[in-house]
DNA sequence: TTGAGCATGTAAGTTGTTACATGATTGA
DNA sequence: TCAATCATGTAACAACTTACATGCTCAA
């Protein structure tokens, strides 16, 4: 695909970042990522890395030098070409209603296949960890309109683990 | 890793289907990930054949022949270190706790770069798709248990999604 | 008899993981 | 001064995607 359109979520979420945090250098990107509670988002220097490389080829980002102390670094700035690419990715609406990958409901499809001990004790470790987590540094750190995003999805799937394990 | 029990989630949820299905060919599967309304499990037969070839060769699976007409295939049935490794992947609360990979969430993110208008547009365009799925096959074919599933997850992401909307 | 769908794969290429390497900077 | 962490990568490997190939079966 030479399409120069298309990306896939990890390059629309860098560019996201680079977008929002202005000139950022390679290892902020990671450290974001790295920040993040979810497994998905592991942020190895081997996928940011060349990521990065990869993004500047297409002309989505630009890198300028960034002086910090003694030792020079690259920040990286957003392109037009760039700008283009997140907006077409942030507004895809088809994409952005998947359902996306759901540890948790995954396993439910197969859960009948353990005792109903075995089932209640899994979602109430989930549902004692999906509280602890609202207490986490990576969810608190964020700034007001991140940090409402967190919150509000966290305390919806807390219903959800109740209805679930209301319905038996 | 030659760990012999740690799996990824496709290779739990193949196990969970060989587990659930009964004997089952690669075919049928493949299939099953086909019908996914979730694009993260595309079940391309380029990722299930080597999956299933690898979960045998670790002792997950067998293969018995299964005649169908004149043409002979393989069904695939699960065994004890596949059972046993099924179940550490579906009671693991830790992975199953995890927040996972959502589309909206994602780009939720970044949406304050643009407009509220833009924002507006693409969260009534999500609601609608979210609301249009639960009339979709894919969700609907799904047998009793199952079906509460997706069916109260797609019940909850409504909530969500108001709760978003109303909140600027 | 022919096209749709059943059924089973493989090859090439892309992307990501894990693990390693290297050196600068900084606070205790 | 020394450990942590900043900072930037790369190499080997694993897993997945896209595209292709092949042949069977069955209903219209």
């Amino acid at each position: 695909m030479t399409d120069n359109v298309t990306i896939t979520d990890l390059e629309g979420a860098v560019l996201g970042l680079v977008a929002r945090d202005g000139p950022v250098t390679a290892y902020a990107v990671m450290r974001s990522f790295m920040r993040s509670p979810s497994r998905f988002w592991s942020g190895s220097s081997g996928a940011i890395y060349p990521l990065l490389k990869r993004i500047k080829v297409r002309g989505f980002i630009a890198g300028q030098s960034a002086q910090k102390g003694n030792r020079n670094a690259t920040a990286f700035v957003l392109t037009t070409q760039g700008r283009d690419a997140l907006n077409a990715w942030l507004l895809d609406a088809d994409r952005a209603a998947d359902i996306g990958f759901d540890p948790l409901r995954t396993r439910l499809y197969f859960l009948n296949l353990v005792s109903t001990a075995d089932r209640n004790r899994l979602l109430d470790a989930v549902a004692e960890k999906t509280l602890a987590a609202g207490d986490d540094e990576r969810w608190q750190d964020d700034p007001p309109p991140d940090q409402h995003i967190g919150q509000t999805w966290l305390a919806n799937r807390l219903m959800w683990l109740k209805t679930l394990r209301e319905n038996q």
